[in-house]
DNA sequence: ACGAGGCTTTGCGGTGGATCAAGGCCGCTC
DNA sequence: GAGCGGCCTTGATCCACCGCAAAGCCTCGT
């Protein structure tokens, strides 16, 4: 959902031949990301247009979108899977933005540039727009660009409530709000659950958070032993929401 | 230039009455923001239009023009003048999302409520315009909406290096990577100095930088002690923004 | 000129989270 | 099913930054 651009780290390497392009046979109108993605604002109609234009491209585990500083050529939609947006400081310090989860949009800004990359957590099906095809439907249809403007809007709020938790949270608070917050987000996008999914692994959330690994998993453990969480596969499990809620101090 | 909204904390009261309103002499061609503000979409003749619906307004230093967490019934323009964009959190903590500077838009969000403060540094003087009429504008003028949306887009990318900055730098870049983003912000908007001015105080500082006032202080001294920056009354002189740069690591 | 209040600087511990260093727990492949 | 590699956990130590306290300094009002 955040902007978009990148260049990756390490041995991920953007194999174009290895992404399935082309329209598989789906149609914009039964696609499960259209009710929470961009593509809401468009009529059924106008999906046809917009089904003209679009490519679908599968990524798998690792593989890059697109890098940080490459040309932004195109934007995409995400329909299924996850990915994470990542900065990096020339020393190699690495920053993550945030994570893409269906129905999110990659390149809102429409920058000349992507300002971060994409990598798949798992297995991913986006949908692929060209950048000038797409700046052209953005002229004709005013009510798209209004959708898209509003979301870049929604982003830039959400990117505020994590700078506040960058700068003035502990690291309990941190752990805590990132599990609240994803849970928000799955429920918002369908499938609400005790049980949330972590599609990334603890460095990921720790350079989400702008904490090491040890002390995400330290968090972890604590909120564990405490049975405000149960660590499970693949996720936690949340306990006792009520308190945790508390703890991140929203 | 980042969103907006407010609730503020200190003895600070919006008084509506101590703000002179109405359109004074000076008109929308003539203002001295309008090249670096989104009023530079519109082409001469279209700023009738617009003059017709705004509105100036000034500020005292300290005084709010929105609190967070207000109805978003307005939007502004920064003419004049800087204020501090400030968010709270439920137990008192802080962070200053960011600083408005003359040209920059309070409101690109176009969200219901505010999601933060807007409190003035000192003199303000702003171009207020009702959302609806805003709204209308834009739904009249599409290339508005773009040049607000890139704008917006922008901005996006701005709080991305703010959450690389909280979540993966020391303090020290901090405060180096602060002094230099805002000796850019004045060189685009005009006013390019060896001189940074700091209108904001050190308090302001450390509460956007996710630092205590110490710490800046202590920081400010340490570059000063190196003559890497001259720390004169109510800013610094940049002595060495090369190495300054190298500091940064941007 | 003086005094008061607010802001800034500086010093001195204290500490939350980083860093360093083992292990442990899978899920692979062969 | 043994061995390997990647990820996660846990423990021990360290240090950058915090928090507290006390000056110093500047501005403003009288």
């Amino acid at each position: 959902m955040l902007v978009d651009t990148g260049s990756g780290d390490r041995a991920i390497e953007r194999s174009a031949q290895a992404c399935h392009r082309g329209r598989s046979a789906t149609p914009c109108a039964e696609c499960a990301a259209r009710p929470v993605s961009v593509c809401s604002a468009l009529a059924v109609p106008e999906l046809r247009e917009l089904e003209a234009l679009s490519q679908h491209l599968t990524l798998d585990k690792g593989q890059a979108l697109f890098r940080q500083d490459e040309p932004g050529d195109a934007v995409y939609n995400v329909i299924e899977g996850s990915l994470r947006l990542t900065r990096l400081l020339p020393d190699g310090r690495r920053h993550i933005m945030g994570f893409a989860l269906p129905g999110d949009f990659l390149g809102l800004a429409l920058a000349e540039r992507h300002a971060v990359s994409a990598e798949a957590l798992g297995p991913v099906l986006t949908c692929r727009f060209g950048r000038e095809d797409f700046a052209a439907l953005l002229e004709a249809k005013p009510h798209l660009l209004r959708s898209l403007h509003a979301r870049t809007g929604a982003e830039l709020m959400l990117a505020q409530d994590q700078m506040l938790l960058l700068g003035r949270r502990t690291a309990e608070e941190k752990v805590v709000a990132f599990l609240l917050g994803l849970r928000n987000r799955y429920a918002r996008t369908g499938r609400s659950s005790v049980t949330v999914e972590l599609p990334m692994g603890r460095q990921d959330m720790a350079d989400h958070l702008g904490l090491t690994i040890e002390t995400v998993s330290r968090m972890l453990t604590r909120l564990d032993r405490a049975h405000l969480i149960l660590i499970v596969p693949g996720g936690v499990r949340l306990l006792d929401v009520e308190r945790l809620e508390r703890l991140a101090a929203s």
